[in-house]
RNA sequence: GGCGGCAUAGCCAAGUGGUAAGGCAGAGGUCUGCAAAACCUCCACUCUCCGGUUCAAAUCCGGAUGCCGCCUCCA
């Protein structure tokens, strides 16, 4: 069986297969370093992260690379209205994007290229651009002519003459030839020459626009084509549709081979984004939810569909990984028990159910299903004394396994703290002398360590 | 107006022609000093609606409805 996923560029589910036979080149749509990340971006990451490590756990070299946007408008917004200059808040902001990162469990990428520091190969780009005749200056402005590019609106399957225009955006503030072309190079405002913040070029003072930087990047990195660009559904268009216009009028080549899109997250049932206040990730982290159970939250919901975001939801979430390490907890506490034959057969059935189930497209949830009746028979086995202590590393190997996709299990030993270890013992005695209040009492001690106390039954 | 996505139990969610996975919540039980956890049992004759094809449809076809996203510098 091979590798599933649904490709948006031609609406079906296509068999993967890299370019390469050993290594797979990833392109991700990263953060702009304009604010703290919001659960929406975070999402995209997290998807991202999962097709970086399940393809890694497929056995192929990965060649991953995430952009971080630090040239754009709402940072000179963000910048004046901190009153920190722009490259204080733009390293305000990525040591923000670092610490989610690290939370959220997101393994570390091949490159985080930064705009500011390719803007040459931005130029150079559009250079190339206006000499094969797609791209045009007009006011000291360079845009993408599209009437050039033939298959504008393929990805997305946009008619062009049929979409309202003007519709987000002010077209007054513009001079193309079509209001249909998008901006390559936008010549900077007076506000930003006064304060530097432009890159001197042939045509004039400009910024590369969101498209150009990506394309660019993209193309620096992975080469003409890469096999696999990542991104939300809502970048589509004209993002995406732009990406694919600059890098194919440049080489002939597409962009990329495979396009994933991720849903959105939802809150009160409208898209997540920077208005909607208290859904960062820092804020969500320092209201006590561990980015793990962020990060399960984000997963657990099929990358095609929306996640919804609630106090509930990722109650249920934090709940769920309770009975995952509740499990893990149990089995490192196994001392005897009669060894379990099958054990080998479960084991297997719990890998290949896996395999199976993110083979077809990352099908998450019928992943979690598998993942879940090896914990339910693993319990019912445990707690019935039929598996032999022996057993247990090959049962968390297993585990672990699995556990290199997902990230969300808790592995570390139950009680390493000796001050915990101590209160244990303490009211082991309580209990084997029955005294109940002690007992009690010594519980609710641990409780305020944050240790869940699970007796076992007495044996006296 | 155009393009795209989604619709399965109280909630989340898998399932793309053959008796509806899994999780959360809930009910009863076992175990326990009491709890908690764990385990056992129960919890959708039904898959937004209306037609059609078929021996057989959540699944295929046609139509309708609802919700969401995008429409070219918000990023």
């Amino acid at each position: 069986m091979g590798l599933a996923l649904f490709n948006t560029r031609t609406h079906t589910k296509e068999n993967f297969e890299p370019q390469r036979a050993d290594r797979v080149t990833l392109y991700t749509n990263g953060p702009t370093a304009h604010a703290p990340i919001h659960v929406g971006d975070a999402r995209r990451f997290v998807f991202a992260d999962l097709v970086d490590r399940y393809l890694s756990y497929r056995g192929f070299k990965i060649q991953h690379v995430m952009n971080i946007t630090d040239l754009d408008e709402k940072i000179f917004h963000g910048a004046d209205a901190t009153g920190m200059s722009p490259a204080d808040f733009v390293a305000r902001n990525i040591a923000a994007f670092e610490a989610d990162r690290l939370a959220l469990g997101l393994r570390t990428v091949e490159h985080y290229p930064l705009s500011s520091a390719h803007v040459d190969d931005m130029v150079q780009v559009v250079q190339q651009l206006v000499a094969k005749g797609f791209a045009y200056e007009k006011l000291r402005s360079l845009y993408f002519d599209i009437s050039r590019f033939d298959e504008y609106g393929h990805l997305s399957g946009i008619d062009l003459d049929k979409i309202k225009l003007g519709a987000t955006v002010d077209l007054d503030d513009y001079e193309k030839d079509n209001p249909r072309d998008f901006t390559l190079l936008k010549r900077v405002k007076l506000s930003e020459l006064k304060k530097g913040l432009y890159t001197k070029t042939a045509w004039g003072n400009v910024h590369p626009s969101w498209p150009l930087q990506c394309a660019t990047l993209a193309m620096k990195y992975l080469g003409e084509t890469c096999d696999i660009h990542i991104a939300g559904r809502e970048l589509l268009f004209p993002l995406h549709e732009n990406e694919i216009a600059i890098a194919g009028a440049l080489n002939k080549k597409p962009l990329a081979r495979f396009w994933l899109h991720c849903d959105r997250v939802l809150a009160d049932g409208k898209k997540i984004d920077d208005k909607v206040g208290g859904a960062t990730v820092q804020g969500l982290l320092e209201s006590g939810w561990s980015g793990r159970e962020l990060r399960f939250w984000l997963l657990c919901t099929h990358y095609h569909k929306p996640v919804v975001f609630s106090a509930e939801r990722l109650g249920e979430a934090r709940r769920t990984l309770q009975r995952l390490d509740g499990c893990i907890a149990g089995l490192a506490q196994i001392q005897t028990g009669t060894a379990f034959k099958e054990l080998d057969q479960l084991l297997y059935d719990l890998k290949s159910g896996f395999n199976e189930a993110l083979e077809d497209d990352l099908n998450i949830s019928a992943a979690l299903a598998v993942i879940f009746k090896v914990v339910k028979e693993i319990n019912r086995l445990a707690s019935g004394h039929q598996i032999a202590a022996d057993q247990v590393p090959a049962i968390v190997s297993a585990f672990k396994g699995v556990d290199a996709v997902l990230g969300i299990f808790h592995f570390e030993p139950v009680h390493t703290d000796p001050n915990v270890r101590q209160l244990l013992d303490q009211r082991q005695a309580a209990r084997q002398a029955k005294d109940w209040a002690k007992a009690d009492a010594l519980r609710h001690e641990l409780e305020k360590l944050g240790v869940a106390v699970r007796d076992e039954k007495l044996t006296t």
